[in-house]
DNA sequence: GTGAAAGCGCTAACAT
DNA sequence: ATGTTAGCGCTTTCAC
């Protein structure tokens, strides 16, 4: 065995015991120095912080968290695949930074995962965890939350029962997307969902059957069966045998879009001239040259402010149950041209 | 029901004293029925854990941290932006959670965030850090690493000096593909770079150039700008303009590549029959029917598995500086057919 | 404004 | 196999 200590070869940990030492000061005093200034002289601080300095000596959250209570981390469950993702993780964990506070990640691929990871989350007494994915069941959810922790499902409504959540106003966006397409003169229109048992589904559904359906126009659905590129490359073969081919496809997510476009194009149709595809998010890629698709933009950075502001909250007072966002309706080239209006505007969506 | 009444939401913590009231047995014979139960006889566990039910106990991970000096808490730094690093992220979550292990995630835009960040990561006495982005400066990368905080770079080979790396094998992977290009009867190749200064875009294009040098094909560079989509948009406005048009366009990343390949396609170029495009990275969208990309696969899983055993290993003994994971070349659509070869093989790269 | 002292909940000797 | 005890590093009364 090594000579050294039983566990980690790091230095030996500087402590406030240590600045005090070497500032003349009480433990106590130098902990303020750091937590509550206004209780300290400008004098002593500027003491404490050289001799901090000198030392190398970082307060240790561990400690503080033990004894405050608070970790100052959230947690999040979000699907590992998925193309949607990433623009969540990145504007939760800045603003999550920006507010001090740190981003602890779970992913999962299947939903069996998910109830390790929920057990493995309990023991870290998080501030607050954020569930983001419709994949997540009730039961669960409602297991955790009765632990005391502060939940937020995003983009998953159907949880508004159990917790609070914030999503997209996916019937609304959806509704003004069908009302586009019936004016771009859409007769015939196929929706084409991801899973048809999930509340964003039924939700982006319902708001185009029924703006539809106020048009006399009929919007069958088809399931792509999950939220994939693969899926909806999949759906396209079988747009192209359908007897009598819609004018126009709704399709539940962007990146399930991407897949129908790419699918539809395959098979040799123009994609808008023979057929108008449209999507849902507001991805990145969207906006890519290559499909330039007519979509709803979701503000993912608004969307996780509300949530964060509903997690932070719901430590004082009673929280709204659900929060919903608008989605910007971007028109772009996978709607047929020619019969625009200016009610709509090309958006950038990239800020670069 | 709901009205728990009070404002403070969590219920009032379950320590181990409670659960040993509750079952009759030490405090610390509980901590050791959960973190050494070999030494705790099996009717005390079952005892123990029973009581523990009843009143929902679960181990404060916090607790057990400042004790143990160990956290189980893996930091990994990482870009907001680029569509590489969602496979990263979700590949380092899972293998950490099956380890036991936790990951706190924190991006940053742009590179001023990063001592901000680096500041924040130390007071959380984390186990380990991956740093995995270009754009974290060596100075930092060695402040922090004096720290005693073990500190792998991912997908970052210049760090190799201050602190242990691991990478794609980004030279041979870039010959390999060089070879295939001039196999396939080109003569004149331009690489498209994303930033020039950083050591991944500088092997990338000396792999290229040695092995088309080799064959007395030139090898021109041409910067991006960006590892972005829209950087590769307008390299090809650039590439269109040209005099002498290259027979093939070796872009440094796939999200470039994409760009270039919709950028060339707009300009009426036929890709690959016009103009032949190559990436790196393997990004599931390269697969898409879309783009259809010939370029070098990374195996995130593995490359993130090297690194999380570097990072724990390095509690014990003097680690490897540097490891290289080959990149797979996968052909695709990008390349003119009629002259390939079964050396090489279309892969799938999706599972599902 | 500063110091002394009592914990936060768990771990790891050291006893028995 | 189990109980006792002394901390881990910080926050927070409570004195002075």
């Amino acid at each position: 065995m090594s000579s050294r200590g039983s566990n980690l070869n790091r230095p030996k940990a500087v402590t406030s015991v240590d600045v005090a030492a070497e500032s003349g000061v009480s433990q106590a005093t130098v902990t303020r120095a750091y937590s509550s200034p206004h209780l300290v002289s400008d004098k002593t601080q500027a003491k404490v912080f050289e001799a901090a300095d000198r030392l190398g000596y970082v307060p240790n959250a561990i400690a503080r968290s033990l004894k405050s209570q608070r970790t100052d981390i959230i947690g999040a469950v979000v699907p590992a695949q998925g193309e949607y993702w990433q623009g969540f993780l990145t504007a939760t964990s800045q603003q999550l930074v920006a507010k001090g506070k740190q981003l602890l990640l779970f992913s999962f691929v299947s939903t069996d995962e998910v109830d390790e990871v929920l057990a493995a989350i309990r023991q870290y007494r998080l501030d607050g965890l954020i569930l983001a994915s419709a994949n997540i069941e009730q039961p669960q959810i409602l297991r955790t939350a009765q632990t005391g922790l502060p939940i937020v499902a995003f983009n998953q409504p159907a949880a508004s029962g159990v917790v609070p959540s914030v999503s997209v106003d996916n019937k609304a966006g959806s509704q003004a997307l069908a009302e586009h397409l019936v004016f771009q003169g859409a007769r015939t229109v196929l929706f084409v969902g991801g899973m048809s048992h999930t509340s964003t589904d039924q939700l982006r559904y319902r708001g185009a059957a029924q703006a539809l359906g106020g048009n006399g126009v009929a919007c069958p659905y088809m399931e792509a069966g999950s939220y994939t590129y693969d899926a909806g490359f999949k759906a396209a073969g079988q747009i192209i045998e359908m007897q009598d081919r819609p004018d126009a496809v709704m399709v539940a997510s962007d990146e399930i879009a991407f897949g129908v476009i790419d699918g539809l194009r395959l098979g040799g149709l123009d994609v808008p001239n023979d057929i108008m595809v449209t999507g849902f998010d507001g991805l990145p890629q969207a906006s890519w040259a290559g499909y330039d698709l007519t979509t709803l933009v979701q503000s993912t950075p608004v969307l996780v402010e509300q949530t964060i502001r509903l997690l932070i909250e719901s430590d004082s007072g009673p929280a709204e149950r659900i929060a919903e966002s608008p989605a910007d309706l971007v028109v772009s080239g996978t709607l047929r041209l020619g019969r625009t209006t200016n009610n709509f505007e090309r958006n950038d969506l990239k800020t670069g």
